[in-house]
DNA sequence: AAGTACCCCAACCGCACACCT
DNA sequence: AAGGTGTGCGGTTGGGGTACT
C-alpha cells in the first residue's frame, strides 16, 4: 500500500498564483507563522491549494529578502566550487547565498552555468570517454554523468582519483575552503537546521576562499572556472589548468601506493559513495 | 507577418528522511 | 519498534516569452 496523498490533487488548485493567493498566504504567514503545518495551513487561510505548493511558492517566492535573477561573478563562483565538490545539493549551495532559494539556483545552474561549465567540452569529453564509462553509464542519472564530465574535466583523462574523497588532491587554494566546507557540511548533518551561519559570514573561510589575488595558491581553481565562465574566447583544455597540475606530491604519492589503474567502475563506485549518485 | 525552435523559470511530482504517536 | 504523516529535496515538466527563419 503506498502512502496517502497529501492533498485531494483532482480538487486542488494547480498552476500559477494569483496575486490575490500570494496576498492571503503571505499576510496569514507573516502574522501567525506556518504553524508547524503546511498541510492544514490552506484550509485555515481558505486557500484551495496543496500544502506543499504553499510551502514552496512562500519559500521560494513570497519570504522577505528573496533576490531573483542577476546573479553576481562571485556567486556564480561558489556554486560551481560548490557543484563541483558536492554535486546538485542545491539546498546546501543555496544555504551559502542569502537570498538564493534552491530553485532559483538550480535553474540557473541548469540553464546557464551548465552550459558555460561543460558546453563546449561535452561532446569531446563524451566521445573520449565512451569506451571507458560505457558500461557504467548506462546506469548513471544525468547529473551523476555531468559530474563525472567535470570530473574528468578536472583531472584529465589518465587521473583515475577522487577529488571528492579525496581532500588532499583538491588543488590548493580550494582545498582552504572545502575543508571547511567539509567540517561545516558534517555538523550540519548533525545539528539542527539554521543552527549554523552560512559559510560565507565565516571571516576567515571568506577571506581565504574570496581573495583572488596575493597568495601563491591564488593560481587556482577559482581562477580557471573564472575564466570558464567569462573569458569571451572560451576555449580552454581544463587539463593544463594551472591549478591543476599543482597537485603535491604527497598526495601522488599517496594515489601511487593506494590506488589501482583507472577503472571506470572504481571511480564511479567512489564518485556514488560520496554523492549517492543513482 | 507567420510559423517554428529554443530558452527560461515557476511549479509540480515523487522519493527519502525525520518526527510523532 | 513500527507505522503513519509532514517536510525537504532534487528531478522534471509545461507554458510563456523570445529569437530565428
Amino acid at each position: 500500500m503506498g502512502r496517502a496523498p497529501c492533498c485531494d490533487k483532482a480538487s486542488v488548485k494547480k498552476g500559477p498564483w494569483s496575486p490575490e493567493e500570494d496576498g492571503k498566504l503571505k499576510a496569514y504567514i507573516e502574522e501567525h507563522g506556518t504553524g508547524g503545518n503546511w498541510i492544514a495551513l490552506p484550509h485555515k487561510i481558505g486557500l484551495n491549494r496543496c500544502g506543499k505548493s504553499c510551502r514552496l511558492r512562500w519559500l521560494n517566492y513570497l519570504r522577505p529578502n528573496i533576490k531573483h535573477g542577476g546573479f553576481s561573478e562571485e556567486e556564480d563562483m561558489i556554486i560551481c566550487n560548490l557543484y563541483v565538490s558536492i554535486g546538485s545539493r542545491w539546498s546546501i549551495i543555496a544555504a551559502q547565498l542569502p537570498g538564493r532559494t534552491d530553485n532559483d539556483i538550480k535553474n540557473y545552474w541548469n540553464t546557464k552555468l551548465k552550459k558555460k561549465l561543460l558546453g563546449s567540452s561535452v561532446p569531446q569529453l563524451q566521445e573520449q570517454y565512451n569506451g571507458r564509462v560505457e558500461q557504467s553509464s548506462k546506469t548513471l542519472s544525468s547529473s551523476a554523468m555531468e559530474r563525472l564530465q567535470l570530473h574528468m574535466q578536472l583531472h584529465g583523462p589518465q587521473s583515475s582519483f577522487s577529488l571528492y574523497s579525496n581532500p588532499a588532491l583538491w588543488p590548493k587554494p580550494y582545498t582552504v575552503y572545502t575543508n571547511a566546507m567539509a567540517t561545516e557540511l558534517s555538523l550540519r548533518e548533525l545539528l539542527p537546521k539554521n543552527a549554523m551561519a552560512p559559510i560565507h559570514e565565516s571571516p576567515n573561510v571568506q577571506s581565504n576562499f574570496f581573495s583572488s589575488s596575493s597568495s601563491s595558491s591564488s593560481s587556482n581553481l577559482e581562477g580557471d572556472l573564472h575564466d570558464l565562465l567569462y573569458d569571451k574566447d572560451n576555449v580552454i583544455n581544463l587539463s593544463e589548468l594551472d591549478c591543476l597540475k599543482e597537485m603535491n606530491e604527497e598526495a601522488m604519492g599517496w594515489w601511487d601506493s593506494a590506488a589501482a589503474p583507472l577503472q571506470p567502475n572504481f571511480m564511479l563506485q567512489d564518485y556514488g559513495q560520496g554523492f549517492d549518485l543513482q
